[in-house]
DNA sequence: AAGTGGTCTAGACCACTAT
DNA sequence: TAGTGGTCTAGACCACTTC
């Protein structure tokens, strides 16, 4: 059935994907674009967007002259780094129920190192938002952010404490979150960080320090969070450049 | 000058590249791609296709209905996680000249998780090739990396040692090493990996815990690698899905 | 209403890999 | 040499944002 919105682009990327997963193609290979345009009665050029789009998460890799060719080991993959945007997500694809302890709301004064990245003044305040993620009632994931005052103020957040940092600043503060850089950093877990993650003090655990940008590329939230390496192991694909 | 190879579109994305770095926009806007097709003397397809070859590197947004811009922030990350390929490549675009110390090529029985991976029988062999990589020679990287012996054997390797893992697959065994699955391991160094490093025993230390697949995703090499977390930081660009 | 990026088509030719 | 993916064109129309 041909309609609009998704557009074809994505129903075909659809269509191909369940073929990879229900492992639908001969020996890993899928037909030539050609014939995959004939038979979904749609043009190559939309073809080959479809297929852009899965080489591009990695499913399929193309080589030219030879095919197009399924990368079963990555499909195996569930947290997937370059995939991250909601935590709750993330649980959510690891395959849990996905739950959030909201532990600490509250202003003051920003520090050092989080005025630097937000290019706030030295006395500026920030609103801290301190929250714990947890699947199935285990605590996996611990978040820290930081937001200048003159963007929200605490008594607006408290109303939406269970929303999303991200979502929370879109649409209470027409501020539409784009990206974050974050900063990969190794950490052994304080007594406090220890206690909420359920953990003993001292455990080896990867935290991610990172600044969030909006869409006119103004930082507008600091971030750390801490992860129960046991519990969520994140993994990345390296691959060859000009892929 | 329009020559074939690089292709038109690469050239496109240069001389965009080009303008972004050296701030040729207006305000981070980039003019309208029927503007950059007339003005280059291109389809607007080929536009499209360097614009989309940018959006995909992070160093531009495009939002329909409103314009292209460019992604400031995005442009001053030095080693970011999603482009490694070979680690002399890290450091050199890191800022430093890279040079590499092979410690060890040897022979010997694979142990369970390097079997499990390379899908090994229990007593098979393998090669070990352990490598430190220096930026001005302060070491920054130590690297393991283990090869079936039915692939590759010592005395083939040690005429080779200087050359890259993933080229010598390639040069000499016709396995063209497509892409690495990679967990990221927070660790705390033992004796001999800090005296190698350089860094007293215990410091804390990102590590990558990784499979490469060849052409035929077929799992190859197992490779550890161990990095000096106060001279290398690995950074990540985490974007909106669908993006 | 005007202007922007997003989708889609049909067709031509090129570069590379297999055999 | 046949078959594959890669590049490129010209043009049409749609969806969304901005004014």
């Amino acid at each position: 059935m041909i309609t609009r919105n998704p557009s074809l682009t994505e129903q075909v990327k659809a269509n191909l994907k369940e073929r990879i997963l229900n492992d639908g193609f001969e020996e890993g290979r899928i037909p030539p674009e050609a014939e995959l345009a004939a038979e979904l009665g749609v043009s190559r050029t939309t073809v080959r967007d479809a297929l852009g789009r899965l080489e591009h998460e990695g499913a399929i890799s193309r080589r030219q002259g030879s095919g197009t060719f399924v990368n079963k080991p990555v499909l195996q993959i569930k947290s997937r780094l370059e995939e991250i945007w909601s935590y709750e997500q993330v649980l959510e694809d690891h395959g849990y129920t996905p739950s959030v302890d909201v532990l600490r709301v509250e202003t003051g004064p920003a520090d050092n190192s989080t005025a630097a990245v937000l290019d706030l003044d030295g006395d500026s305040n920030v609103l801290v938002i301190e929250k714990l993620f947890l699947e199935d009632d285990r605590p996996v994931v611990l978040t820290v952010n930081r937001i200048p005052t003159d963007i929200v103020t605490d008594a607006e957040y408290e109303r939406h404490s269970a929303t999303p940092v991200y979502e929370f600043l879109e649409e209470q503060c027409g501020r539409t979150l784009s990206y974050y850089l974050s900063d990969i950093v190794p950490v052994q877990l304080d007594d406090e960080q220890a206690g909420r993650l359920g953990v003993e003090q001292g455990t080896l655990a990867v935290s991610f320090d990172e600044v969030g940008y909006d869409q006119d590329n103004a930082p507008v939230v600091h971030a750390t969070s801490y992860f129960r390496d046991d519990l969520l192991r994140f993994r990345l694909i390296r691959r060859r450049p000009g892929t």
